[in-house]
Order: structure tokens, then C-alpha cells, then sequence
DNA sequence: GTCTATATGGGGATAGAC
DNA sequence: GTCTATCCCCATATAGAC
């Protein structure tokens, strides 16, 4: 119904993942959404009350798919340990969706979350934790399941550097066609999604580094 | 000789890096490195400058050390292709090392970088393109003589991954931690670099994903 | 619910004495 | 080279009319 609400979020969504949350100013928001000064305050109140609406509105949906979609993969999967790619897929492909889909500024949004976990102090960490909390449970179980020969400690390590290529290449996108001379391009959804898929599953499955000796090639 | 200008430079690469460009104040720096207000302007001039200067301290060296490494290695193989492996360490290692030397303030110095990219706008472009320009020619080219196999496209790919799965590591050291449920700790530069490498050795020698059919388990 | 006007604080930069 | 004092702009937040 109030529409003046929904404008500023997709408006400060789009501020703050370009310019980052600190280098975005309430005043070029309102300027931007063509709202005046109180409007803001009248609808969220602070600039942090803001941010936590935008992130609110789209942490749910985007978790509650993920673990659906592990659910789903696990209850087809009849008690066998699932592939560590189709794990991947269930974690990465929904918010990767959501930077084409149409939905309003979705686009925005994984750079904007990028940028909370950059530059945010520990002001939204509980916030976070709420929201990511039954994720880092359930998707670093699904995996040491299906990679039962990697020990906990190099897991989460992989499982870490996954994410990092996830969140960097998400976060700087204009990078990503500088370093690659233009020959990738970040928008593409479905190629950014079988490439990173590929490149984390080897990573992943990789063999247990303490157990194996120095090697020079492949 | 000139301590002050060292001082300042040290006491901000580190604010820089703990609570982001824009989120550090000069006063912050003016405060913790125990100056004036007028010291920064005299030996500086500007927030802006302060940042040039700091970068070029320490990029120069680092890149020179990768480009070294790469030559030594070069000139050892005589005409054969290099690891994936080798080239990783060569490029992952210098910067790395400064995160543990005794080197006052390297320690800061990486998560500064990756704020920088992240934070700033185009401002530092020319700067940055002058420092990686050549590493980010050799480097690349030095893998694809080594995977001959993978095509352009997904090679950069790969190498995009790689350097977000390192820079992520680097800059968000406290999630390390946190994700990883205190398992793993983002300061051993010997662990982290062994598993950086291992990892991004997987994912950059896996099989082209062009000429490949997809596939259920490893 | 929406606006104008303004209070209040902090930030970068500088003038000018020493 | 180093200091004090200050100028001016911009930001967030709020008061109070409509």
C-alpha cells in the first residue's frame, strides 16, 4: 500500500551497493527516490533502522530457498550423502537468481550485503547471525557428509574460500571485466553460476592436504 | 629521518584497514598517531594523498617480489610450462608474508588493499592499474601456458575466483574465525597459504567446462 | 502522511604564529 | 617543521506546520 517505503529501499539498495554505505548519504537517497528529508526518518527512522529493513526484506526469502532446496535434495537423495556441486548449486544459485530476476533492485542486493559484511562494525552482526545462522549449520554438515575423506578443519577452509569467490566476484563486478580484458562478463548468471560451481567443486573434493605429500604437477 | 611522516603512515594504514577508508577520519589518525591537526596537511596535503602514499610504500615491493619469483622460475624451467601450483605460490606468497613479517604495519597493509578496491571509486584506478598492470599481464599468461587446456574465457574466470578467495580471506579475518567455528585462524600464513594454493590449484587444472557433460559425483 | 526549517555534531582543510 | 584556532561544508536527526 505505501509505496513512498518501498521506493527508498529499492532507491537506498541500489546507493549503497554502488557506493558502499558509508560514501551513500540519506540526502543523495531522498534526492535519488524524489522524497524529502523527513520521509526517511518518517518511515525507518535512522539510516542503520534503513538498512536493516533492506536487509531484512530479502535475507528470508533467499535463506528459506536455500534450505529448501537442501531439503529437497535430501529428501530425493534417500539417505545417501548428496554431490558436493549439487550442495553448491543450493547455496549459490539462489542468490545468484535474484541479480536477474525482476524483482526490483534484486540485482543490487548481493553487492549491498557484500558491503554490510565489509564495512559494517559488529553493529548488524546479530542480525546476521540470525539470518545466516541455520545455513552455516546445515550447508557445512551436507558437505563434510559428502566429503567424509577432507578433515573439519581443511573443510572450512574450502568452504571459506568458496565464499570469498562467491562474495568478491558478486561485490566487484566492474573487476571482474577489467582483470578478465572483457571476456567475462558478471551479469551473465548462468555462465557466473556453472563456472564458480565447477571451479569450488574441485576445490572442495580435492584430497585431504595432510594426507598427501608435495606435489609439482598435476 | 623524518619519523612523524612514518608514524602517520603506519598508525592510518592500520585505521584504514580496521574500520574502512571512509569510516576513518583524519582526526582518528591525527589522535592515535599522536600529531597535530596541521601535521598530516604539511606532510601530505590531503585525506586523498595520505592514501596515494601509503599504497605506493608498499605495493612497489611486493609486486617486484612476484615479478622476481616468477622471473627465477622462468629462467629454472627452461621453456617448460610452470605448475599452476608454483605460479600460485609466486603470486599468492609475497603479499601473504607481509602479513606476518615484522615489517611495521604489514600486518594492515593487505586489508587496507582490499578496502581500497572495494571502497574506493575510481579515484585510485590510474594508481592501481599502474602497480598490477604488469602482474596482472604476466601472471595470466604464465597460467595459460601452464593449462594450455583451459580456454581464455575460463581461465580468467578461475583466476578472478582465486584472487576473491584470497582477497575475502585477507580482508574479513574475524568471519575466518567465525564461519569456521574457530577452526581455522586466518593469521597461520603457512596454513592459509597452503590452502589458498591447494584450493585454487584444484579449481584452475579442473577439465574445461566447454568440452565437458555434466556430471552427477565426482 | 508529507513537508520546511533547523538544530547539532563532525569532518576536511587552512591561516598564521612560533 | 610544528602547533592552535578556526572556517566552512555536509551529514543525521528532529521540531513543528500543514
Amino acid at each position: 500500500m505505501n509505496t513512498t517505503r518501498e521506493n527508498i529501499m529499492g532507491v537506498a539498495e541500489r546507493l549503497f551497493a554502488e557506493q558502499g554505505i558509508g560514501g551513500t548519504s540519506l540526502r543523495s537517497i531522498m534526492e535519488a527516490a524524489d522524497v524529502n528529508a523527513a520521509a526517511i526518518a518518517y518511515h525507518f527512522g535512522s539510516k542503520e533502522d534503513l538498512i536493516r529493513e533492506i536487509l531484512k526484506r530479502r535475507l528470508g526469502p533467499i535463506n528459506d530457498e536455500r534450505l529448501k532446496r537442501l531439503d529437497q535434495l535430501e529428501a530425493q537423495s534417500r539417505n545417501r550423502p548428496l554431490s558436493a556441486s549439487q550442495i553448491l548449486e543450493a547455496f549459490l544459485e539462489p542468490p545468484l537468481r535474484l541479480a536477474t530476476d525482476k524483482t526490483p533492485g534484486g540485482e543490487f542486493f548481493i553487492q549491498f550485503l557484500g558491503r554490510i559484511f565489509v564495512e559494517a562494525g559488529e553493529d548488524f552482526q546479530p542480525l546476521l547471525q540470525e539470518h545466516f545462522g541455520e545455513i552455516l549449520r546445515r550447508f557445512p554438515v551436507a558437505l563434510k557428509r559428502s566429503l567424509p575423506e577432507v578433515s573439519p578443519a581443511e573443510l572450512s577452509w574450502r568452504f571459506f574460500f568458496m565464499l570469498g569467490a562467491f562474495a568478491y566476484t558478486m561485490m566487484n563486478r566492474s573487476l571482474v571485466t577489467w582483470i578478465s580484458g572483457g571476456r567475462c562478463n558478471p551479469n551473465d548468471t548462468k555462465t557466473v553460476l556453472r563456472q564458480l560451481v565447477a571451479f569450488a567443486n574441485a576445490g572442495l573434493t580435492g584430497p585431504n592436504l595432510s594426507r598427501i605429500k608435495k606435489r609439482t604437477r598435476k
